[in-house]
DNA sequence: GACTGTCCTTGTCCTCTGTCAAAAGGGGGC
DNA sequence: GCCCCCTTTTGACAGAGGACAAGGACAGTC
């Protein structure tokens, strides 16, 4: 079912295929908040010549950890997981990346997580080379990836204080409040309704728990009635304070 | 003990103090290695005309979780931690930097950690004012200072999957492997004995355990002949091979 | 050399979370 | 509407690691 589908295949370094016209950024949903926001529109023409449109299905993977990193992206629409294996297996998911949000390893010679999305989503997929070869020659796009690494390095730094001294109440009710900001559309305020882009195993993998864990928690949140669950993938945040009060101290 | 000495008091934005002279940097130690290392040599005098050399206590805090955000700061000798805590006071050591690497948060607002020095310590030190103007005019050090926030990052993920998936023994393993590689010079190989810059205490919250689990660990894998404890703060790696072994599956 | 404070180790107990197993629930296909 | 499969929930149990407590070792001071 999660076939390696390698889209690197279809996107020789050597002859990167624009398959829009060069207007299309202009239309694009994400231009203001992704890294090519603040490019002039000669420049971002031009780097739009690099890249390519992709359509991702939910459950491909779109980079193998420790393979070679040959392409990077931005993500226009969909929601994506970075994710890490120790040598036996087990997984971590070590990020979750949202529209405008960059993925890729630039500037390195090979992946260190893989990239499987969790809803269809949509690229603007370049190969890594001519990335970072445009990058090279434009400071400013460099810089906007420079403040959207440091800002995914803080949110990491702030999910090892999660992962390593936090318990299962904690990690499940700071996860839903995390996902409440995420979701929420530029500018607006935290969802106190939205439906999880992910399986409860995923949500174990993002926390460190296993899926019973997960299961029990929220079970015991909703009991509480701080959550309420209507189906599967929809979370509804019925008392926020009381929430946010279980991400601090259980 | 663990005074609040603020650095950013004595380093007023408005008037830096170059504390030796243009030529300082000829010297220094990880020129080569550090985010100036490419720059020409004018253009470092000029950087080195905004920061000033500056000793730090073991023990003594440098910037604050929270605070804002004034200085940042190369660091030419010793080790430092940086950590982070949850609201009830359980910290957690998001990272251990060595010389060479850069600290403090560019281009933000407010500092998302605390940064201690676990060693006496040198540092070359700026106000994050100065230093962030410089960087956007120098895009070399911008990109220095971008590969090295993407190293800093994929260190990050990798003690993600650390923190969330393996059991102690792995975790205690995994931080000694790291630290005989880290601890050795510039293009060593792993260290085979070293002194330890971390407590026991330190030791946990890097790994996100209790002190007495990682004595417990400690003292099990020297009863298997596996590392060596001579004294509190020495380790020495006997069998490297069973090490490895031991960080990757128990 | 004795003392004292701190750090580290060891012991005991307990609890949180993981493991294994089975039942229940939902969604998609027919 | 019904069925089947997969996900999720629930249950029972076990074990790793945490909490608490006490003892030991080491460094610095007098």
């Amino acid at each position: 079912m999660m076939m390696h589908f390698d889209l690197a295949q279809t996107a020789p370094a050597a002859a990167p295929v624009p398959c829009q016209d060069a207007s299309y950024c202009q239309q694009c949903d994400v231009r203001a908040r992704a890294i090519c926001g603040t490019l002039e529109d000669d420049e971002r023409a031009a780097l739009n010549r690099l890249g390519r449109r992709v359509m991702v299905q939910a459950g491909q993977t779109v980079m193998w950890e420790g393979d070679d990193a040959t392409i990077v992206a931005n993500v226009i629409e969909g929601t994506l997981k970075l994710s890490a294996s120790t040598g036996d297996g087990r997984e971590q998911i070590v990020g979750v990346v949202y529209p405008s949000d960059f993925i890729g390893r630039p500037f390195g010679r090979s992946t260190p997580h893989s990239v499987t999305a969790l809803t269809d989503a949509r690229l603007c997929l370049f190969t890594r080379g001519a990335f970072d070869g445009f990058a090279r020659n434009h400071p400013e796009l460099g810089h906007r990836l420079l403040q959207r690494t440091l800002d995914d390095l803080d949110r990491a730094r702030a999910w090892m204080v999660l992962l390593g001294r936090k318990n299962a109440r904690e990690k499940i009710a700071t996860f839903l409040l995390d996902m409440s900001h995420r979701l929420a559309g530029e500018g607006a305020g935290p969802l106190d309704s939205f439906a999880l882009p992910l399986s409860r195993q995923q949500v174990a993998d993002v926390l460190g728990l296993t899926i019973e864990t997960v299961s029990r928690q929220m079970t015991d949140m909703k009991r509480a009635g701080i959550i309420a669950l209507p189906n599967r993938r929809t979370v509804d945040i019925l008392d926020r304070d009381q929430l946010a009060c279980c991400a601090e101290a259980a």
